[in-house]
DNA sequence: TCATTTAGTGAACAGCGTTCACGTGAACGC
DNA sequence: GCGTTCACGTGAACGCTGTTCACTAAATGA
């Protein structure tokens, strides 16, 4: 039991709080690490060689260091991959905000999924990143305000605007998980070989479906070999948000 | 280059097919691992200290055998999780049809997806075992074509159909990871210390809620906090069906 | 009996996350 | 100016991990 133990943004020690060089604690050593940028440098990586490639060692090398110097910083490398995934949201409300601030509640909620999809896709495994952590930063939570507010402030009650929340919030993170997995056939490396030989999704999709009596499924099959994630995710996005429509306009004739 | 390449059930050497003994072949040191059972045990230890407690040096023991026997019938750790992944599905499609046949297309499509959630929690990271595999299997496509049958039997097209697989597969599946991993705090072990430490998940959020301005996410809080998860996902579901309703009875006019 | 064929072992390899006693270097009190 | 103080980073280790491979073990068909 010694040093850091806190989480998301920057641990204990070093008092970097954000823009505000106060309490400056400028005994000792002059710290060479940064973990401001060394999360920055983790996703420079994450980018280059994806989530696999992206160790303690490695990271540490790329900031100058070695890797036990990281564990002043951060306790434990799930601390540093929520702060990643922490990160990786930066700017997330206030892009949606931007794209649908106009729009009634509908497109305003979509123009938040649709933001976070963008975030997580951003960068490579950022959806394999942010589902491996439970982040409570002020990205995370901007986010969970976006959402809550549009829909209380559309005339939603609570509990809908909460359980609205994590329905969007699976459905993003779930859709974007199964994107990126397509995009990412086997061999997880920057380099691929010569030849194409890995058959991708699809194709092993089809030969699979063509084993079996799927009658249902293979007639679906060329819509979900096409691979068009974009217009997948709108369909969904537009389910969930008809779907709260028809909450508010109650269906039949019955109460709210 | 030597043995196994397949992936799924069994992979090659071993045709151990399924009830049927003919292509045996009989020759050489009779086997003592069964990959059928080898998946079972590895399920087995999975519920008793989760996914990362599980390695293969473990799981061979647990076997009576050493790490290396294993990748005679797994070609790789990945597509060990991947049989797992598709035995965990086993039944969905039954338990569907049994729990929901006698419904209309939405309550079909819901007792689908009710189905595949109790099969990802039945076991201990469940849903981040699925996650992390591409599976293509018959349990798999079984689900797959559980719900284009439903959808397309219901008059819906081709491309809705795909789509709203898609949408309630990846809702599904993103809605049961962060419940599961709403459930194991920090410490993974199977054994938690006298006190119970961790803050679990309600409370840490709620910290961070309180830490800023969050009005509308303050507001949904205790909803989000009480836990039951059911509900969060039953409204989901009933979010994505009225959504497909929706679609059915084209939206404009309102037609009761 | 013996060659053949298949299954499993044992040891190793390269790498991983993590810990910790110890050097390093700047600022402080005197 | 100097020695103390203190945070920072190193280097080496620990106990693991997934995976490979030469080799042994155990059965069969001839």
């Amino acid at each position: 039991m010694s040093s850091p133990s806190s989480a998301e943004g920057a641990t204990s020690p070093p008092p970097s709080a954000s823009t505000s060089p106060p309490a400056g604690a400028t005994r000792g050593r002059p710290a060479r690490l940064d973990p401001s940028r060394t999360v920055e440098t983790a996703l420079r990586l994450l980018d280059e060689s994806g989530l696999d490639a992206l160790t303690m060692r490695r990271l540490a090398e790329a900031e100058g260091a070695r890797a036990g110097a990281l564990y002043r910083y951060f306790a434990t490398k799930q601390e540093l991959l929520t702060a990643m995934a922490e990160r990786m949201l930066a700017g997330v409300a206030a892009d949606a905000a931007a794209s649908g601030g106009a729009g009634d509640w509908g497109e305003r909620l979509a123009a938040l999924a649709r933001a976070m999809r963008t975030a997580l896709l951003a960068r490579r495994d950022g959806a394999r990143v942010y589902a491996g952590t439970h982040s409570t930063g002020p990205n995370t939570l901007g986010f969970a305000e976006g959402v809550t507010g549009v829909l209380r402030e559309a005339g939603f009650g609570d509990e809908a605007a909460a359980r609205a929340l994590m329905a969007v919030s699976a459905f993003t993170l779930g859709h974007t998980l199964e994107e990126q997995a397509a995009l990412e056939p086997a061999g997880a490396d920057g380099s691929e070989g010569a030849e194409g030989g890995a058959p991708a999704d699809p194709e092993r999709l089809s030969g699979a479906v063509a084993s079996g009596p799927y009658p249902h499924l293979s007639a679906a099959l060329p819509t979900l070999a096409e691979g068009d994630f974009t217009a997948h995710f709108e369909f969904g996005l537009g389910l969930l948000v008809a779907g709260l429509r028809s909450l508010e306009h109650p269906p039949s004739g019955a109460t709210a």
